[in-house]
DNA sequence: GCCATGGCTAGTA
DNA sequence: GCCATGGCTAGTA
């Protein structure tokens, strides 16, 4: 089977603007939107090479489970920024998760 | 071959 | 805990 097309970051990164604060979106459903549903682990190694987490979000991706996730500052410092944007923790576990996720339709 | 994921199975307690 | 997945990098030939 040929490929046909791949995942852009840039397209990646634009969709992290749909994310407002204090809200959040996972590896899983940024993949589905981007219309690539099994690229979540792909999606995770863009975000580590994001070239400007000043104004690109990625801190607001999270995992499926409702868990933090990967940062490439550490976790703690992602864990500080969302708590900033008033997202509560249970340990590494963000409370009222199924609320704060976006739809996949909200994401585009 | 590595990795900022995710889904599924085996098998413990 | 295993492994499929997709994008990337190092490093062989």
């Amino acid at each position: 089977m040929k490929k046909t097309s791949t995942l852009k970051a840039k397209e990646v990164y634009d969709m992290l603007h749909h994310i407002p604060e204090g809200r959040v979106t996972t590896y899983e459903d940024l993949a589905a939107a981007l219309g690539f549903p099994r690229a979540s682990r792909a999606i995770g190694r863009i975000l580590h090479n994001n070239p400007n987490p000043i104004v690109v979000p990625c801190h607001r991706v999270v995992m499926s489970d409702g868990t933090i996730g990967g940062y490439a500052f550490g976790q703690a410092r992602k864990k500080q920024i969302l708590t900033q944007e008033g997202v509560r923790f249970f340990g590494n576990s963000m409370a009222n998760f199924s609320r704060l996720r976006l739809t996949v339709a909200e994401l585009r």
